[in-house]
DNA sequence: CATTATGATTGGTT
DNA sequence: AACCAATCATAATG
């Protein structure tokens, strides 16, 4: 324990045997053999000191601290650390703002994940949605999205407040120590105003990353469900049926109206949730149906060839739909809901025949041809299909160009398409007739 | 991996 | 406001 003690005196940087207050740059100078040894046994003991218990270095401390020569000591320390001029005077580093931190603050503020509660914390999602579809039906997601994001948001919260929890525990507890140095030796108030800037600053670094992590989180979420708008997911088979349906029933005027795009969009719902997946919220909206039939539209009319196979076929199927009861199937072999292709495939070139006949014949067939037009467009038809005109750079809507011969029936063409790129507005009362309910009669012709 | 099919978006038109 | 035409982006397919 004498060690001790002379380990306190000359850690003090003076012999306290001797008057001299200061030496300490000239310490080795002064230094005999004897103190040699001295010296060894202090570095050994300071190596040693983290071996010690807190208990005993404490009592060290302590002992220090009531050590008669503390007061002196002391003021050498001050007078040290005067001279050393160590004025941290870079403590006047204000933190700009930091712009990185700004954009994620931004960023969390308006993702509603650091604003106020829960209520409008969704409201860039609100906007980004309502402005996307119709609003309403994609609430599923909708709130899907607003849970997940409120869970980021709480686990953001619970983070961020165990941060700085901890950085307030952290900090007290360091000017705790440091008031308590401050017995030992000088501690300038300024000096642990820096301390705990510093540990703010370290602490506010894990914040940021906190904060950069959450927003890596909300931006795959929001790419995940916000952006799924761009995601596409096909329609379920039976909800394209009934759309395609619908279409090639109305095909002289396939824009359905509000109501039937309602009902449309009901019943794809329906039969896909009933038929396929009730969880997957596959619901159909009737901006969706609008969409399905703007595309149906322009694709079918840019290129009618290609679309003569489904034509005929859901010509046929509501065809066979509407004449359910009857035993019309005498020779047609495609009576079945699920014809097969080749079936299908002689169907259509029995009815090509048929319809050449009854063109060349003087169009005696039971189906009357509406106005010259359509005429046009069917001879058209006809010989570009007989033709195999294969030009497909023609993006002008009055060629229409088919891609092979076989599918160039127009039994199904589209009655109500004018030259000019649009439908021409065929009244409903005349595609009663022809077109569509015609379709049926269509199907007892070719069957006979 | 290239191509096609298809739902969604955008910008302009009527 | 509905629609068209072009385009994007991805799913399905070969």
């Amino acid at each position: 324990m004498e060690e001790h003690a002379h380990l306190m005196q000359t850690l003090g940087g003076v012999t306290l045997n001797g008057l001299t207050p200061i030496s300490l740059p000239g310490i080795h100078e002064s230094m005999e053999p004897a103190n040699k040894q001295e010296i060894g046994d202090i570095l050994h003991q300071i190596m040693a000191i983290t071996d010690q218990s807190l208990d005993e270095a404490q009592a060290k401390k302590h002992g220090l601290n009531c050590h008669r020569m503390k007061p002196a000591l002391f003021s050498v320390l001050c007078e040290i650390k005067e001279k050393t001029g160590l004025s941290l005077r870079n403590s006047q580093d204000e933190e700009p703002p930091d712009p990185q931190l700004m954009r994620l603050d931004n960023m969390l503020l308006a993702e509603g994940v650091s604003g106020p509660e829960k209520g409008g914390g969704a409201s860039a999602i609100t906007i980004a949605t309502t402005a996307v579809g119709g609003g309403a039906e994609n609430s599923i997601e909708h709130s899907d999205y607003k849970a997940k994001l409120s869970q980021i948001r709480n686990i953001y919260h619970s983070e961020l407040e165990k941060y700085q929890q901890a950085c307030e525990e952290f900090t007290s507890h360091v000017m705790n120590l440091l008031r308590e140095q401050s017995r030992s030796r000088p501690v300038s108030p300024r000096e642990i105003e820096r301390m705990v800037k510093i540990i703010q600053r370290k602490f506010s670094s894990i914040q940021i990353q906190l904060k950069q992590s959450t927003c890596e989180a909300v931006m795959i979420l929001r790419s995940r469900f916000l952006d799924a708008r761009r995601k596409r997911r096909n329609f379920s088979k039976q909800a394209t049926e009934i759309l395609n349906e619908y279409f090639y029933s109305h095909l002289s005027n396939p824009y359905p109206s509000e109501e039937a795009k309602e009902e449309l969009a009901r019943k794809c719902s329906i039969t896909v949730s009933q038929v396929i997946l009730m969880a997957k919220g596959s619901t159909i909206t009737v901006s969706q149906v609008s969409n399905w039939f703007g595309n149906k539209r322009i694709r079918y009319k840019k290129n009618i060839g290609k679309f003569q196979e489904e034509a005929n076929l859901y010509a046929a199927k509501t065809a066979v739909t509407a004449a359910q009861g009857q035993h019309s199937h005498d020779s047609s072999p495609s009576a079945g809901f699920q014809m097969k292709d080749e079936d299908f495939q002689l169907d259509v070139s029995e009815d090509k025949n048929n319809l050449l006949n009854n063109i060349f014949n003087g169009s005696s067939g039971s189906y009357s041809l509406q106005s010259s037009g359509e005429i046009f467009t069917n001879v058209t038809d006809l010989n570009s299909s007989f033709l195999s005109t294969q030009d497909p750079g023609a993006g002008q809507t009055l060629s229409l160009n088919y891609s092979d011969g076989l599918r160039g029936n127009p039994l199904y063409g589209p009655h109500g398409l004018n030259g000019n790129g649009g439908w021409s507005d065929a009244l409903t009362p005349s595609s009663v007739t022809s077109p569509i309910e015609g379709t049926s009669s269509i199907h007892s012709d070719t069957s006979n």
